[in-house]
DNA sequence: AGTTCGGACCGTT
DNA sequence: AACGGTCCGAACT
């Protein structure tokens, strides 16, 4: 396991890559570090952190990003991993309720699970989990701050209360 | 229109 | 056993 930091106009990222790929990522935070010079990482690193950076700058303009680098989500369950594969079938700009993630995984009624399964999301922005809103179009909870989830889902154009 | 309240639901710690 | 990034209906303001 590695850390690297990401720089963007919204601040630094730190994304956490283990050998089997992308493993985490973090909001910003007042006390970022910057540990490691951008510069040599050993492979393949390297080239999943460009992927990465690549990736993460696109989704904070609204935009749908290309080639990502393999995702390592064997922090999570079964279950966890299951709503995370379902969430990254959500187009930019588009929008679910918590209920219809439930229901699109085939456990119509474990609806409170999947919001806790959102929250433990390991790699926020790049899987998408700010476009899951509560019933009715209400903007639901945001482990990482309602701000950014509002501010991720207005870049993209996401239109209030459409499916 | 908006709000609060109470159950019922399910995976995780 | 208790807690969540919930949901729905009912009963209010």
């Amino acid at each position: 396991m590695t850390t690297a930091l990401i720089q963007t106009a919204d601040g630094n990222f730190t994304a956490h890559f283990s050998g089997n790929g992308l493993a985490g990522l973090d909001f910003p935070t007042a006390a970022t570090v910057s540990r490691m010079a951008t510069n040599e990482l050993p492979s393949p690193w390297n080239s999943w952190l460009r992927l990465t950076e690549r990736a993460l700058k696109q989704a904070l303009v609204g935009k749908t990003p290309g080639q990502l680098p393999p995702l390592d989500l064997s922090s999570g369950t079964e279950f966890q991993r299951c709503v995370w594969n379902a969430l990254r079938k959500i187009p930019s700009g588009q929008t679910k309720s918590y209920a219809q993630v439930a229901q699109s995984i085939g456990r119509p009624e474990a609806v409170r699970a999947v919001g806790q399964a959102c929250g433990a999301n390991p790699i926020p922005v790049v899987i998408p989990c700010h476009r899951v809103l509560a019933a009715g179009g209400k903007i639901g909870g945001f482990s990482s701050g309602l701000d950014w989830k509002r501010k991720l889902l207005a870049r993209e154009g996401a239109v209030p209360g459409s499916d």
